[in-house]
DNA sequence: AAATATTTTTAGGCTTGTCTAAAAATAAAA
DNA sequence: TTTTATTTTTAGACAAGCCTAAAAATATTT
């Protein structure tokens, strides 16, 4: 039925894809497709030509792409097997959240529906990996969850981060010094106009978020 | 230092190597290798100019090959990682020790010291995988181990099983439908002249071994 | 030792996934 | 609207891994 063969390359641009349409899918075109891959936008064009053939995307000359039936259903249990692979590391062998996303990006290649159905249940059928994103279940089906940009939290709202919208080691890793995992609490005690940074209480301590840093963070508020 | 790039079907040729060579180091022949990957001859010749190249085998045109310092370094922790992650499918996610070996071709080609360590403590650090074959440490040394071929074993000797010299999903499968799996004791009540099959005491039960199931089984006498 | 058989290598091709340079199409500016 | 700039596609190459068919080397028979 659908064991068509499919490259990791391959998968790859499908994921890229997906993640360029997650945001604006009309911004799915040759550059910006090259750029996510890392690669030429002579390259993306050959692939878009091979994905076509197999018609997991519609591909129009010029106009840009999208993924089809068939290549978003494999974009989608990619990207479930990339973050029950990151839960696993994470709750399971103990990295940090910073650590996990290039093992992630190799074993959610690893092809056997059982292995991930059993992977998914052994981690406890987690619904968000270690970032706060979601995680499609093995119908492709996802989970819409309201997070709030931490930005628009009000002078003296409290909120508990759900997510964060920047992946870099650099970022998770200043988060953690800051205290602020998945899951912690802080306060908005003000916020400065001139530069949108924030003076925030988490815990015991205050500090003081730069308008980069609270445009990557979602919280949920309380 | 060490990060020359090995492709995976680099690593595959290696491993193969490693197993031709492990029976017979003097049978390490394009012929055989071809046939343990399942390519041609024509092939495994291309791939060993290519791995020559790279130092990783000593290989000499007509003659054999044998792996280098480097490529035995590569061989021996592309076994660890398989038989780690085998344990890892069969401890923890719940798998048959007939159903991991597709898994694990895939998973040893996952890069990442670290996680290969961390995967190591967390199922306990074992020293042979679900089939009895020993995990070489993070150094590559093998723990050497004193196991009998079954057919060695003389009327009314006890043994523990410790092993199989037969991978295949229908041997193991069978083994285990006679209750013999690792570390399963038998008793030996009898043994056929004629055709060398072994009638045998399974706990409670009796059964009949044929030559074939015979030699494919290891034992620890007691 | 010469003839025959087997094994291995070479030669030439094909696909995937990449590249650079040039051409073509689309978009923006004058 | 015509020119200029940008984006995208095409053309031609290359490495990795595979193939088949033919040639060369080695091994076996007679």
């Amino acid at each position: 039925m659908n064991a068509l063969l499919i490259t990791s390359a391959e998968e790859n641009y499908l994921k890229a894809i997906f993640k360029i349409a997650e945001k604006d899918p009309g911004a799915v075109l040759t550059n910006a497709l090259a750029a996510e891959m890392g690669t030429s936008a002579a390259s993306a064009t050959d692939m878009l030509k091979r994905l076509s053939d197999k018609k997991l995307v519609v591909y129009e000359k010029y106009r840009g792409v999208k993924l089809s039936e068939a290549g978003n259903r494999i974009a989608t249990n990619l990207i479930r097997k990339h973050r029950l692979w990151e839960v696993f590391l994470v709750d399971k062998l103990g990295f940090a959240w910073d650590e996990v996303h290039d093992f992630a990006e190799q074993l959610e290649h690893i092809q056997g529906e059982q292995l991930t159905e059993r992977l998914d249940d052994f981690i406890g059928n987690p619904r968000f990996d270690p970032h706060g994103d979601p995680i499609p279940d093995a119908q492709g089906k996802w989970l819409r969850r309201t997070q709030t940009r931490f930005l628009t939290l009000a002078s003296g709202q409290r909120g508990i981060i759900t997510g964060v919208d920047d992946h870099s080691p650099g970022f998770l890793q200043y988060l953690g010094e800051l205290g602020l995992g998945l899951g912690a609490e802080l306060e908005l005690l003000e916020r400065t106009a001139y530069d949108q940074s924030s003076k925030v209480r988490i815990g015991a301590h205050h500090a003081v978020l730069s308008e980069k840093v609270g445009q990557n963070l979602f919280v949920r508020i309380l």
